[in-house]
RNA sequence: GGUAGCGUAGUUCAAUCAGGCAGAGCAGGGGAUUGUCUAUCCUCAAGUUGCGGGUUCGAUUCCCGUCGUUACCGCCA
């Protein structure tokens, strides 16, 4: 037997129990006469002592050969311990070791295997079994298999049935780069990996499983970033017969459950939020909301004044950072600007007007605005003494991306980002479409089967260019302090309104028939009402832990090229297999 | 595809600004140590400064290229 208990559970209850643990050595503090070794597994570290008084000579010069990270068995008494360690859960107690069995040697591993590791991203990747070992890392994984388990809990419990769905599927043009599968069977033919199951949860529907969920694997061959991965997870769900309102508060309800069964947190309230109000109030699709700091327009009061800058911006706009006048130099504030006007930002310029608490008013443009001008700006904001704002203008659909850079980066500086806090919002009735400036076509916003509102149907089959730029969808993100965590739609189930979508989209009905001629079928055979949503289960559980990279919730993830570092893949195939294939390489010429 | 950063001992970093013997913490080896707990103290060892080229009497340092890596922009229905 290798063990009778782990290495987290013996208490000042087993004192003088006979045991036998299984472990890793963490480490050892040798202090001569008496040496005392740390033994580790995923429950937690005991600690092993061994001493000239008790220990044989035999098992003690064994201890001394044990290095870091060895596999070993011991058996041993339980000792109340003489000096105890309050800071772990084992710390009363020690094991008087009597027999020392090494199992598996190891060598000295590349970084230490502990809470704050010396080892840089991509040595934990490149020994990802190593950094497995790790307190942290194990802790989310652990996270993410309670929070799986306590997603199919809740949705078994509310009547979805999970349904798995291939993963060898077809290529299709629209959304994300599709990784491709070659087919030995059919020659110069390939399957394409999900980008979502979406086509199959809606003929689930047809086929009358009027709820289902899946934990599912999806696939995007797009470039990577800390929160995305070529392949993660999404909670995927379906409902017919259902309106938009009741799939938000079944997914409200689902959220709130993990996050209560999970985290022991009672989410506020999710409040409703349209795509045109998030754009206006906060610049961005999904809104921090844990801080206000909402844009103001200030064209108005700022225009007309004779300001060129301004008065030749489509949008003048800023927000009050509140309190923060006597925080910011004049040195401050040039460095903030430079942060504006970095390339990925691309600010012009930033005003400023501060608002000191001495009464006094000082901004960058105060030689075209008197204080009265400027305290009119003030009042926009409700702003006291003490509060500065932050203004910018230009083109309004940059502006407002801008300003939204800005206010998240104001809203991290002040703190008012706290990770232990969480505030959920709904953001919905996207537009349904989205015109593509280079390619002169549209693209479905969400994707091709979501549903125009119902307001909006007569307008999408009969109305002009303009008129299908304003059309608005039943479609909806759920955001958590920024973080898009999911979306969905009521999808359309008429086959015509489908078709003329299709057309929108500039698809031929020859293409629409050759790529989605299965769903149009199946959409003449009574379609029932249907909408839902996907989550991302990777990100949904880095946000409950408060973290923003989600590569340490997947046990083996991959690089930002998309390399899994462990294994080292992607990788060549042999040319008997490329043969097989009828396939050829032809890698791009040097320039 | 682009922008920015990084690449130096097993590892994390310093030295690079202004060219002149490449240094420290941790990890590792050896020793000491009567209650440690990421022990402490002494000591030893450890280097193709990512790679290639250029400038120079001399390059880790400056320049060009290249590769790797991270973050972001584009992209991700």
């Amino acid at each position: 037997m290798y063990r009778t208990h782990n290495c987290g559970e013996l208490r000042m209850a087993n004192v003088g129990e006979e045991v036998t643990l299984s472990g890793w050595i963490q480490g050892s503090r040798d202090l001569g006469f008496m040496m005392y070794t740390d033994l580790r597994d995923r429950y937690g570290i005991t600690q092993l002592i061994f001493t000239e008084e008790n220990t044989t000579k035999e098992v003690f010069e064994s201890a001394r050969t044990l290095g870091r990270e060895y596999v070993v068995k011991v058996k041993g008494t339980v000792l109340e311990r003489k000096s105890k360690n309050p800071n772990i859960p084992t710390g009363d107690i020690e094991i008087d070791v009597n027999d020392l069995e090494i199992l598996n040697a190891s060598k000295v591993p590349p970084f230490t295997i502990e809470d704050d590791t010396d080892g840089g991203d991509e040595l934990r990747m490149k020994y990802r079994y190593l950094d497995l070992r790790r307190k942290p890392v194990q802790e989310n994984l652990i996270f993410r298999s309670r929070v799986a388990v306590e997603t199919r809990s809740y949705l078994s419990q509310a009547g979805f049935i999970e349904v798995e769905t291939p993963v060898l599927i077809k290529s299709t043009p629209e959304g994300a780069r599709d990784f491709v599968v070659p087919s030995r069977m059919n020659k110069g033919q390939f399957y394409a990996l999900p980008q979502s199951p979406q086509t199959f949860k809606q003929i689930l529907m047809v086929g009358g499983f009027d709820k289902y969920f899946q934990l599912v694997k999806c696939f995007r061959d797009e470039d990577l970033r800390a929160d995305r991965q070529p392949e993660f997870t999404q909670i995927d769900c379906e409902m017919s017969f259902v309106t938009q309102e009741e799939i938000l508060n079944t997914f409200e309800g689902l959220t709130r459950y993990l996050f209560k069964t999970c985290k022991g947190l009672d989410l506020p309230e999710f409040p409703r939020m349209t795509y045109d109000e998030a754009m206006e109030k906060y610049g961005s699709d999904k809104p921090d909301t844990r801080f206000g700091m909402e844009f103001h327009n200030l064209n108005g009061v700022a225009k007309g004044k004779g300001f060129p800058v301004f008065d030749s911006a489509e949008l003048v706009a800023g927000i009050n950072a509140e309190g923060q006048a006597d925080n910011y130099s004049n040195k401050d504030i040039k460095k903030l600007t430079e942060w504006m006007q970095r390339p990925q930002i691309g600010a012009k310029g930033l005003v400023y007007v501060k608002f000191n608490t001495d009464g006094s008013i000082k901004s960058s443009v105060g030689k075209f605005y008197s204080d009265d001008d400027l305290k009119a700006w003030g009042e926009e904001f409700g702003a006291k003494p003490g509060d500065m704002l932050l203004i910018l203008s230009g083109e309004e659909e940059k502006t407002r991306k801008q300003l939204n850079e800005l206010r998240l980066e104001m809203g991290e500086r002040m703190g008012l980002r706290n990770p232990q806090e969480f505030k959920p919002l709904w953001v919905v009735d996207f537009p349904l479409l989205e015109w593509d400036e280079d390619t002169e076509r549209f693209h479905a916003m969400h994707h091709p089967f979501t549903s125009p509102k119902k307001e909006d149907v007569e307008r999408m089959m009969n109305g002009d260019h303009e008129t299908m730029k304003a059309l608005r969808a039943d479609a909806y993100d759920l955001v958590i302090n920024g973080v898009e965590i999911g979306g969905g739609s009521i999808r359309i189930h008429d086959r015509d309104l489908q078709s003329r979508n299709f057309d929108l989209l500039g698809f031929t009905r020859e293409e629409a028939m050759a790529q989605f001629g299965f769903l149009l079928g199946a959409f003449e055979y009574g379609a029932p009402p249907h909408g839902g949503l996907a989550f991302g289960f990777d990100r949904l559980c880095a946000v409950m832990m408060g973290q923003n990279t989600i590569r340490d919730f997947i046990a083996f993830p991959k690089n930002n090229q998309g390399r899994d570092m462990m294994i080292d893949a992607p990788s060549p195939i042999h040319d008997e297999q490329l043969d097989e294939l009828c396939l050829g390489i032809h890698l791009p010429k040097e320039a």
